[in-house]
DNA sequence: TAAATTAAGGATAAAAGTGTCTTTAATTTA
DNA sequence: TAAATTAAAGACACTTTTATCCTTAATTTA
């Protein structure tokens, strides 16, 4: 469904929500393992989370820094982590990847399709980051070493 | 939602499916304009599809060869493309990547988003080939220079 | 203020995906 | 049977994605 940094980017997300707060920052060191990603990749992709405009994850640097989320940002739904890494076209673009495509210019998919993308987008937008961290499932990343 | 691949492949299925037939092959370059996709790669995209154990589209060499479906074919899922390119995966695969993710062992997003796999593929596995040439949606690729 | 700790950012490398080109093999037609 | 046409197949190049490494900047603590 997405791209590798996109997974990594949702799992941190869960990651921080569940794991960390502000009295309590989680290190790099600490994100990549528990959810089973490269370190530096991990750094990388945090600093799109905490980007100025489309973040939602703060940072601060030094001894007893690291990532957290504020409780005002966990309300925000699972679409911002999609948002933040740039690949909301991945669901809302044409099945066939027609980029004239639309509901006056319908590819052979675009009816069908069109159904299923707005249920997705419904679910992505309507789940909250907090919502995600209720659910009774389990995150197996925290645990990411129990089932490798 | 799918590699460019995948979507080229899904174009010249529908693109052949519509134009051709065992009386009138469409040759590769034929496919490759009517699709809006470089030459060779489109190439490259109809051995999969033309695959001995995957493939469901047919193909001759020589003069008046070139590619068809046949009847029987037409009848064949739209997941037969997906499967064909390899790709089920992105559509069955954990949302957030994890191997170990299943009913048993279920990640945080894996019920919300199971709902959606689910009619992800019910849609990609009832709609036939056919179907898809037969709706009212115009096929914009076969005249795709006009919107380009 | 100095030392330690942590994120931020840039440079580089490896791998995968996308795209091109050339040769070969199969088939048809004259 | 020879020539023409078309798909099949493999080698190669370019681009993007994924991953690693190293230096810099910010912050805390002693």
């Amino acid at each position: 469904m997405f791209s590798k940094s996109t997974e990594y980017a949702l799992r941190a997300t869960i990651y921080i929500a569940s794991e960390a707060s502000v009295d309590k920052k989680a290190s790099i060191v600490a994100i990549a393992k528990g959810i089973g990603a490269p370190k530096s990749f991990t750094a990388k992709i945090l600093q799109h989370l905490t980007n100025k405009e489309k973040g939602f994850i703060s940072s601060t640097p030094g001894p007893s820094g690291g990532f957290y989320i504020t409780a005002e940002a966990m309300n925000k739904p699972i679409y911002s982590v999609i948002e933040a890494m740039g690949e909301t076209g991945l669901i809302e673009s044409c099945v066939l990847g027609l980029p004239q495509c639309s509901d006056e210019h319908p590819c052979a998919m675009h009816s069908t399709y069109k159904v299923i993308k707005m249920e997705l987008l419904k679910m992505f937008r309507e789940k909250s980051i907090q919502d995600v961290i209720n659910s009774k499932d389990r995150m197996i990343p925290i645990n990411y070493d129990l089932y490798k």
